[in-house]
DNA sequence: GATATCTTGACAGTTTGACTGTCAATTGAA
DNA sequence: TTCAATTGACAGTCAAACTGTCAAGATATC
């Protein structure tokens, strides 16, 4: 089935394709790590936004997101409930809280990131050739292409 | 690539950062698309599996899919009362039917695939080339050195 | 051919992670 | 000072996966 399809965009369906299979096969083994550490995908994608941004808001990790506050709050309650990050007086905003990583929280990281570098140091020593950095420029041109004929994601997904 | 000390993961870490916005870019694109016809991504999975691969049985797309299969049942069901897919009594097996598109499935499915090859098409034409094939082939090696060191998706998620 | 062991379909219920909607209390700005 | 917007809190919805269970029907083994 699925005659009639259109033979120049070939190769790009085919990208395509590995993009999807690679985001499958990386989120899959994320998850098990993640797993195995009590943690979730969402957990850890506020756990990384805070280590990379700083504390926030729970509004701004909404926005910065495209995601509603109130699906950011339910995991932010989650992360407070388990220690990893706890509320700051806001000097700027007398209502909204900012919300910190922990030192338990910001050695949890570290151990997950530690334990990334682990797997990619098998791959690296592993693979001889491929040109990393081009594919990555041409994932990087592809999105700018696409971006603006349509709605980007949305969602907080597993985290590869 | 440049083997040997120098090579922290940077690069490779910036690639799995592209597959993940350019899958999410996809995912969102394609959500969009498919809310218009009141489809779903998980639907669509189930739909393109069976133009792939045939008439199959519940048990057997399960079993592709590694999906429990009531999970599957459960979008059958959907597609059922759609009339997206229809059963077809199996020669091979007297209790277990056959799931196949319905003329109105198929015409849904080649409709979606109409309206993704436009947007590639709007790609391809606004773009000056790019190293496509050679990205594949970079991802191809990629989820060949990972694969055995973890375990791989398993869901149906957002189909891009 | 009789029996034992999968399969399959059909329900029922749970979980997770997003969503929407609403409200009162603050807050910051006009 | 008044007022619209923001924030936190709470309640409910929804999609898509999961688990568990059962009986009827098929397959395979003897």
């Amino acid at each position: 089935m699925t005659s009639g399809e259109g033979m120049d965009h070939k190769e790009l369906k085919e990208l395509i394709g590995e993009v999807r299979k690679t985001f499958r096969l990386l989120a899959g083994m994320s998850n098990a790590m993640l797993e195995e550490r009590g943690l979730t995908a969402s957990l850890l994608a506020i756990l990384e936004y805070i280590s990379d941004n700083g504390s926030s808001t729970v509004p701004q990790m909404a926005s910065a997101k495209s995601m509603k506050r109130q699906s950011i709050q339910a995991i932010v309650d989650k992360l407070l409930a388990m220690g990893l990050v706890e509320t700051v007086l806001n000097p700027t905003h007398k209502r909204s809280m900012l919300i910190a990583l922990t030192e338990k929280g910001t050695a949890s990281i570290r151990m997950i990131f530690a334990e990334e570098m682990q797997v990619l140091g098998r791959v690296t020593t592993g693979w001889t050739g491929g040109n990393i950095e081009q594919a990555s420029q041409t994932l990087r041109e592809f999105r700018l292409q696409l971006t603006g004929l349509g709605t980007g994601g949305t969602d907080l997904e597993a985290r590869p």
